[in-house]
RNA sequence: GGCCCCGUGGUCAAGCGGUUAAGACAUCGCCCUUUCACGGCGGAGACAUGGGUUCGAUUCCCGUCGGGGUCACCA
């Protein structure tokens, strides 16, 4: 009996590994591509963390000419959750993050190197275990979770380092012979690695990002095939990532400290292992503490909050791209029309360690991006997420026409306005331009200065009669607004009253008020003319008799 | 607790032995021929701490403190 003879018992119809080196050949790709990939489990939305992510290794596999896929991590079939594939395909599409290869849908892929969901690769897994229970580096393992509790609280007891180990790692030292016995015994296994590491020894390791680590040796007899005959995770990992031609894994920095393991793994194996990216988690601040977004706890960790809350998807890219390099903030600036596709996106600026996500920023960014769109965009934007959030403001956006002027205000010139953050701020902005809205609406009307109703009626009264006219220019409507306040014994500058208060009841500016506020119910507005214009005689005279009503 | 990583203004961060220690968001003030927004100008605000090394440390080394991660038949 041998390693050989064990390694048949256990997985007897098992083929050999050079059937699937053949099957994935190496990829052709130019010198210095990366092949990439975002390997979630289905276990519900996708977090803010795995976007992050997503949208750096897209990023650089564009970069590199390289590949980008979807691998689906489903080994733990207990967390598993319904549609959880689809949610994730979904969620990167919305914001156009496509990979090359990889899940598709529930059941659909694409590429050459699938399946590429680990549920459909339990053959190629047990091969390469096989493979290690050949050459004795892997062996069965009977001792039951009991038993492994047991051993853990014996540690723990002892205070001495927990885990399969050692003098720890019972079944690591039965012979061939037993083994076999005992599973010809219809003993219950699992398959464990037979490290060959040494705690007091050290390896060096450089990461992408983190830099250089020291860590101890792995020496850890970890399982590798569970009872349920599919792969753990680090397994998996180091079969499908040599198997798939990753260059570059990026994933989240809680896998730092498996990286000795990982390493060891595709040593063993004979792979060659890739270069190693881990990226520091997006923190959030909770009663002065840091801590990482938690899916459970923080609507903001899950992606979809952003499309519900009508945060441009541009904006969340940007903002992330914000945290990856902070050198992205003055590209955007200096490349104000260009599409974020073409900024370089460099590892090892990437910080080490965790930032706080600061929606405060986000906001920012996301007033930035929509006062760069045009008038079209942000209406079909904001259209697009009304229908789905919002029937109100469906309502309004379905003139098309009209709502396209009013998107259009102060939009296009070189200091455009930048009062919108997402999409649901869209209604509260142009709520008051819509007629249907506002004249049937109990309108308040917050007068400032100026408050006595007769004054105020006279003013609007006399603008109307006397002094607005639908064709004139802006210099010439302005002007028009200083002469009907020196009708009525207004200054005429906002300055010659600053100097002789005493002269004048108030100034222009407290006059346009009130005809800002009868117009549009606020002392806030942009530009008035071009409401005005927009809004056309007709409008503005039964608002300001609406006004008048409603003193 | 062991192991690993990190520590520049409120937040994100440049800086890598000699700098008046950038910039962005937030905040405050002023200006922008009438609001708001935009924009401009300006203000306040930081190298966790104690030891070294050095002519000189925010930058290098060690300790302390603080924060984070990880120690599963979960990923």
């Amino acid at each position: 009996m041998d390693y050989k003879d064990l390694a048949n018992l256990i997985f007897p119809e098992i083929k050999d590994i050079s059937y699937y080196e053949e099957k994935y050949p190496k990829r052709n790709l130019k010198e210095g591509a990366i092949v990439t990939r975002f390997a979630p489990s289905p276990t519900g939305f996708v977090h803010i963390g795995g976007l992050y992510q997503s949208l750096i290794a897209r990023k650089l596999a564009n970069q590199t000419e390289g590949v980008f896929f979807l691998r689906i991590e489903d080994t733990d079939q207990k967390r598993e959750v319904e549609n959880g594939v689809t949610d994730i395909v979904n969620s990167l599409k919305e914001f156009e993050i496509e990979p090359d290869e990889g899940m598709t849908s529930e059941t659909e892929e694409k590429g050459d190197y699938g399946p590429y969901k680990q549920s459909l690769r339990k053959e190629i897994y047990q091969a390469y275990a096989k493979y290690l229970i050949e050459q004795g580096k892997a062996y069965p393992c009977f001792c039951t979770p009991e038993e492994g509790e047991e051993i853990r609280a014996k540690q723990e007891a002892a205070k001495i380092r927990p885990g399969y180990y050692g003098v720890w790692a019972k079944c690591r030292n039965n012979t061939v012979e037993e083994m076999c016995e005992k599973i010809k015994n219809g003993e219950s296994y699992i398959i464990r690695f037979k490290s060959p590491g040494r705690e007091d020894r050290k390896i060096k390791h450089h990461d992408v990002i983190k830099g250089n680590v020291d860590f101890p040796e792995n020496d850890q007899d970890i399982v590798i095939i569970k009872a349920d005959g599919l792969p753990t995770y680090h397994f998996a990992h180091a079969v499908d990532d040599h198997l798939m031609g990753t260059t570059h894994v990026i994933r989240g920095d809680e896998w730092l400290s498996s990286v000795p393991l990982h390493l060891q793994l595709f040593h063993e194996l004979g792979f060659k292992p890739p270069k190693y990216a881990h990226i520091a988690p997006i923190m959030k601040n909770d009663n002065g503490n840091k801590r990482k977004l938690s899916k459970r706890k923080d609507p903001e960790a899950a992606v979809t909050y952003y499309e519900e809350e009508g945060i441009p998807e541009i904006a969340v890219k940007e903002y992330l791209l914000n945290i990856a390099n902070s050198n992205f903030e003055n590209w955007r600036r200096a490349n104000q029309d260009k599409s974020i596709d073409e900024f370089e996106l460099q590892l090892n600026k990437m910080s080490v360690s965790g930032a706080l996500f600061d929606m405060v920023k986000l906001y920012d960014v996301g007033k930035l991006a929509i006062s760069r769109m045009t008038a079209e965009e942000v209406y079909e934007k904001s259209y697009k997420w009304a229908k789905k959030h919002d029937e109100e403001l469906v309502k309004m956006l379905d003139d098309k026409e009209y709502s396209l002027k009013v998107f259009g205000i102060e939009r296009g010139n070189k200091k455009p306005r930048k009062d919108i953050a997402k999409w649901s701020d869209v209604k509260e902005n142009i709520e008051y331009m819509y007629d249907e809205k506002f004249m049937n609406k109990n309108q308040e009307y917050p007068y400032q200065v100026i408050q006595d109703k007769e004054e105020i009626k006279k003013i609007l009264n006399l603008y109307l009669e006397k002094y607005y006219d639908e064709k004139d220019d802006k210099q010439a409507w302005f002007d028009k607004i200083k002469e009907l306040s020196g009708e009525m014994g207004y200054a005429k500058e906002v300055k010659e009253f600053k100097e002789n208060p005493g002269k004048y009841k108030a100034h222009v500016g407290d006059v346009s008020t009130v005809l800002r506020v009868a117009l549009t119910g606020r002392t806030n507005t942009p530009d008035m003319y071009e409401i005005m214009q927009i809004l056309g005689k007709e409008s503005i005279q039964k608002r300001f008799e609406k006004a008048i009503k409603e003193l």
